[in-house]
Order: structure tokens, then C-alpha cells, then sequence
DNA sequence: CTGTTAGCGCATTCAT
DNA sequence: ATGAATGCGCTAACAG
């Protein structure tokens, strides 16, 4: 038997059709008694809209794409949960297209033409599917510039941005600088750091940040302090072998992820430097692991679930034709654990 | 200026829209002649289809529905991989719902009351998109009878179960007698295990593999080797001590989870056993920090990509009227790492 | 090989 | 306060 529809709850009510779509959308006034026969009519067949009718009738969807570069990378889930929080307050679906980039290209993002055809793949099923938007949620920060056409409907991007597209990013300037108050807090003045790639957005910005607290706090600078490491734990271990070998050694490391501290950790291990008690180590990115560690590791937490929630809260407001207001850039919080002493 | 639907292509091309709806599915020959000129029109007009229409006249939506309890635990994401793997090869596009129940209500999974409203929500928005079928992905396996009630269409399980459904687990019996196997090959006879909390199917399952274990190997069989935890950190820590300083201690424990791991890790530093030296240690579900962990843990990685492959598998047979056939259990795999040594 | 047409379930305009 | 009728874009049955 089919599904019942606004028919056959019109015919038991004895009303038209329209009626059960006013007293179902509350468009219209309808005599409370009419109201009543249509809403016992819905309860007794069990009805159920059809959304699909409506979406087709409304031009309308309530639904967003979600396009995510990867959803097992670790920034993903908690921006999508902070998509869903926003999402179940006001009644928007997500339809979720996984590019499984990491299974499929690894870590290649250099070599666009790669997943150019994964990522149109998806906007193209996403606009067959007639979502009111679009998010991006990259593995990443990167410029995709170019990547994907979204053919006029509003798109939102975060980790990853474009010259012409709203993106929600965190403030990296602002988080390193912070890290380094902290540092300073504690009595550090010879403070190393430990960079990412440097031809990451995060990387620049976050050793910007790292100028900026060396010269607000008026801290000797040295740039041999400066390592650039490659966001892997292999070169926390191999920069902080060197650091701890320099003549005049950092008192305090700060790593802009939670990977090399690992490497950092076994490093000091290694070279019988002890963590908190001679050197001092703040990561970034408050990765689960970070408390599992030992020393626990003080790290720079992410506003992961913020980004997602402010990039879903923009899109409404592009969908909806309103004007986006200028969105204050989420900041990194301090995650206080063990891994930091107060220097002597 | 509206979208261009197959009406404008029809006009364009000069034949009736039934004619592009067959060269668009490919549901009847077409004239080589005629095709060409409907593909210009398509080309031209940048035409995309509407899977709305499509689906409202054909009732199916190609679209699944996924209640996941909470996409932030860790097994959710992997989970969604598989079925985004399957996802992509059978043209099934994801609805995905987030219960956000960590957040909302905590741990508290035995007061199903706190829930249902959610888990109950989510079936009916999925129900008004008109979805082909359900996926449920819970945060531990429980029994989730009763809980939902997905009106008809197809349902499977994985991470939970019911009486009547379908779902798809891992088979937590071999599991840990593998685990023990490799344990006994290393040369290991006195093996400890640290169970998680009792009321979980999986603890009991593993408990029986332990107990095979002892039996088929003919170890020695001795309760005081046997220790219930919570699946916490604490636990591991405080049951590892109480281990360490019993007459005659293990040599190995088997740890339900890599989170007990971490507390086991604790206590043999405190006491001054070495591991992998004095103490081996086997851990349970891979997490990505036991890799990063000194020494590295071995243990008992979980088949989650292939869990949510089965499931969306098992979907889509339902779904498509077919007989499920009896899937073989997907098995947890032995990561090998440094935290088992071989016993002298 | 191609065209005509009914209708999927619903919101909405125009009547009354 | 209510109803009749139209059509959203598409597929498929029917007709030729």
C-alpha cells in the first residue's frame, strides 16, 4: 500500500487538500474545529510529509553539502559537529560527500589535478540533489582557488580558503602569540620554535606570531632558535636533537603540532633532558594523544567544532540573502597540562 | 532566471522531453541523430538534472540515511569511510545525522529515555526525506532494541544491535584468542587480562577467546590474572599495580582497549618494570596514540572501514529486495608495535 | 524511433 | 475560512 499522503488525510477530514497544508504549515487560519479533524486524520493514518514533494514545490531543500577532503583526518569530525549543532537548531539537513583524499592521493595536495574530478564529482551530485549550499571542509590549509565551480549557489570554505569565497579560519597569529605569553608567564626567555611546512598559511602566520611576542616581550632573538620542521614526528626529533646540542640550548620549545612533540619528546629523552624540569615543550592542535603522553603535553587546542558551526551560520546567512556579518576569527584555546615548567 | 530543466534542452533540441529523459538514462534507443542533438542542447544550456523530480516520480531517492550516536568518538569516522567506499561505487549519496550524544548526555547510555527523543527525531526527518534506508552507529555495542522504529524501511546496525535487525559486528571472540596466540608464541604462559566493563557483549566475547586461549594452550589458569575494568585509564593503572604485586605476577597482559594501555604503562614506570623488557603489553582498537606512545603498543586493530563497507552492503541488498547473504564477520587485525617482548 | 500525457506529493494562487 | 486548480521537473505507460 502506498504511503498515505495530504490526500487521504484530506478525505478522512473532509476537507481539501489545502486545508491539511495550512493546518500542516500553519499558513493560513483554519477554524479550530476544521484544525481538529485535519490533525486527528494525521495522527490516525500515521502521516508523514514527503520532503521531497515540498522541495520540489518550494525550490528549497534544507539541505547542504558537506563536501569534506577527508573524514577520517582529524580536524573533520568536530567540524562537522559543530555543523550539526547549528543545523539541528534550525532545521537543515547535511548531505555528506567524503573525498577520501588521503586514501586515495595521500598527502600529494600539490598536484591539483589529482582530485579535481573527486571534488567536481561531488559538487555535481550535490547540485543534482538541489542542496541550498555548500561547505568545504579541507584537510588542510591551502588556497583552492579554482578547484570546483559551484555554479552560483553560496559555498563556504574552511581549512582552505579561495580569492573570491567566504572561509572561516582560526586565528594563527593570535594562538602562537598567546603560547608564547604563556611561555613568557612562566619565566622563558630563550624560546625555540619549531615550524610546520613552510609553504602553509598556519606556518607564516604562526611565526608571526612568534615575532611579534619575541619583540612585545623583548626576547633575546635568535635565529638559530628557529627550525623548520615538516608537521611530522620524525622532525620534532631531528630539530630538537640539534636545539638541545647548541651551545646556549632553548629553555622552552614551542611545536606548532602535537606530532613533532612526540619527536620532541623522545629527543630530550634521549639526550637525558627531562620534561618539564629542563626543558620546557607546547604543541599545538590538542590532539587526543596530547594527554596521553607523558609528560601530558600543553597544547594550543583548536576551535574546530566553532569553525564548523560558524561556517554553517554564514552559509544560512548567504542562503537566506542576508548579509554576513563580519564574523569575529575563532581563537585557539590554551589546554594547560604538564610539559611546561617555570624556568629558573 | 530559473534553472534549465529538460523542457529547454526538449525545445532546444527539438524533440519531446520523454526523448531527453531516455538519452539522459539511457532508457531507450535513440536515433544517433536525435542523441547528438539532445547532447548539444545538454552541453549547451549547462544543463543538470534534478534528482528531486526524480526521485519524487520514481520513489527512491538513491540517498541513505546515517544516525551516527556521535561522529566525534572515535570509531564513527572510519565507520563512515567504509560506508562512503560503498557509497561512491553504487551511486548512494549519505544523509548524515549526528545524535551529538556525548555531548548531550554524556556516558549515560543506560538511561535510553534520555535519548530516544533524539535517536526518535532523527528516524522521522530521515523518514520525511524519503530515504532508501538507515544506518545506526552506535558508540558501543548495546542492545538497541526498541529504540527506533525505522517504519518499514530497511535498517542495519553496526557499533549496536536489536532483536529483529540486522548488524554488523566484529568478531571479538577471535580477536582476543589471536591476541593471545601471538602472546603464547612469544613465548608467554602467565597472561593477565584487564576485561572493560561487564554489561558490554565485546568484554564477555574476549573474555571467552581468553578463555579458549588458556584452555587450547594449556596455560595456566589462575583468577588472580583475570581483572574487570572500566575501560578507563584508571583502571589499567590501578589493576596493572595490583597485578605487578601479586606473588607470582604475569608476564603479559591482554588490555581491552589502548585507552587501559596507557594506565598500564603508568603503573609499570612506578613500580620499575620494563616494558617490553619484564612485562609485555597487548592493547585493543589501534587508536592513533598507540603508535606515539613509548614503547609503541602493539594491538588489536579494529575492522572499522570494513564494518561500515558490510553495512551499506547489507543496506543496499535490503533495499534492492535481494537476500542478504550471510556475511563472514569482519575480523580485528594484530598491529604489531613494540610493547610485547618474548618471554625467557 | 519518437511524441503525448498522466501523475508523483505538495504549496500556492485565485476564487468563493 | 475553505476549496479548486495549477504546476514544480521528471519518468514511464501508452500511442503511434
Amino acid at each position: 500500500m502506498r504511503k498515505t499522503s495530504i490526500k487521504d488525510i484530506a478525505l478522512k477530514a473532509n476537507v481539501s487538500i489545502a486545508t491539511v497544508s495550512y493546518v500542516l504549515n500553519g499558513t493560513r487560519n483554519v477554524r479550530p474545529e476544521t484544525h481538529k479533524r485535519v490533525t486527528e486524520a494525521i495522527e490516525e493514518l500515521n502521516y508523514k510529509p514527503n520532503d521531497i514533494a515540498k522541495s520540489l514545490k518550494r525550490n528549497r531543500t534544507n539541505t547542504i553539502g558537506v563536501i569534506a577532503e577527508d573524514v577520517t583526518v582529524f580536524n573533520a569530525p568536530d567540524i562537522i559537529d559543530g555543523i550539526n549543532d547549528f543545523g539541528d537548531r534550525h532545521d537543515l539537513h547535511i548531505l555528506l560527500v567524503n573525498l577520501r583524499l588521503d586514501k586515495r592521493i595521500g598527502r600529494n595536495f600539490g598536484d591539483t589535478e589529482a582530485y579535481r574530478k573527486y571534488a567536481a564529482n561531488a559538487v555535481s551530485e550535490l547540485l543534482s540533489k538541489q542542496v541550498d549550499g555548500i561547505i568545504y571542509i579541507g584537510v588542510h590549509t591551502r588556497d583552492l582557488t579554482g578547484l570546483i565551480d559551484a555554479e552560483g549557489i553560496p559555498i563556504v570554505y574552511t581549512y582552505g580558503y579561495t580569492q573570491n569565497d567566504i572561509s572561516i579560519q582560526y586565528n594563527d597569529e593570535q594562538a602562537s602569540y598567546e603560547a608564547m605569553s604563556y611561555l613568557v608567564r612562566k619565566g622563558h626567555s630563550r624560546i625555540a620554535i619549531i615550524s610546520g611546512l613552510m609553504d602553509s598559511i598556519p606556518s607564516r602566520q604562526r611565526l608571526k606570531g612568534y615575532y611579534k611576542a619575541v619583540t612585545d616581550f623583548e626576547l633575546p632573538f635568535d635565529p638559530l632558535l628557529i627550525k623548520m620542521g615538516d608537521w611530522e614526528r620524525e622532525s620534532g626529533y631531528r630539530l630538537t636533537a640539534e636545539l638541545l646540542a647548541l651551545p646556549e640550548p632553548p629553555t622552552a620549545i614551542l611545536s606548532m603540532n602535537d606530532v613533532m612533540v612526540v619527536g620532541v619528546l623522545q629527543a630530550a629523552d634521549e639526550c637525558g633532558v627531562s620534561i618539564p624540569g629542563e626543558l620546557s615543550v607546547i604543541g599545538f592542535d590538542d590532539r587526543e594523544f596530547s594527554d596521553y603522553l607523558r609528560p601530558r603535553i600543553t597544547t594550543m587546542g583548536l576551535p574546530l567544532h566553532e569553525m564548523g558551526y560558524q561556517a554553517i551560520e554564514a552559509l544560512y546567512h548567504l542562503i537566506n540573502g542576508n548579509k554576513v556579518q563580519t564574523l569575529v576569527m575563532p581563537e585557539c584555546r590554551l589546554i594547560e597540562r604538564d610539559s611546561v615548567g617555570v624556568a629558573q
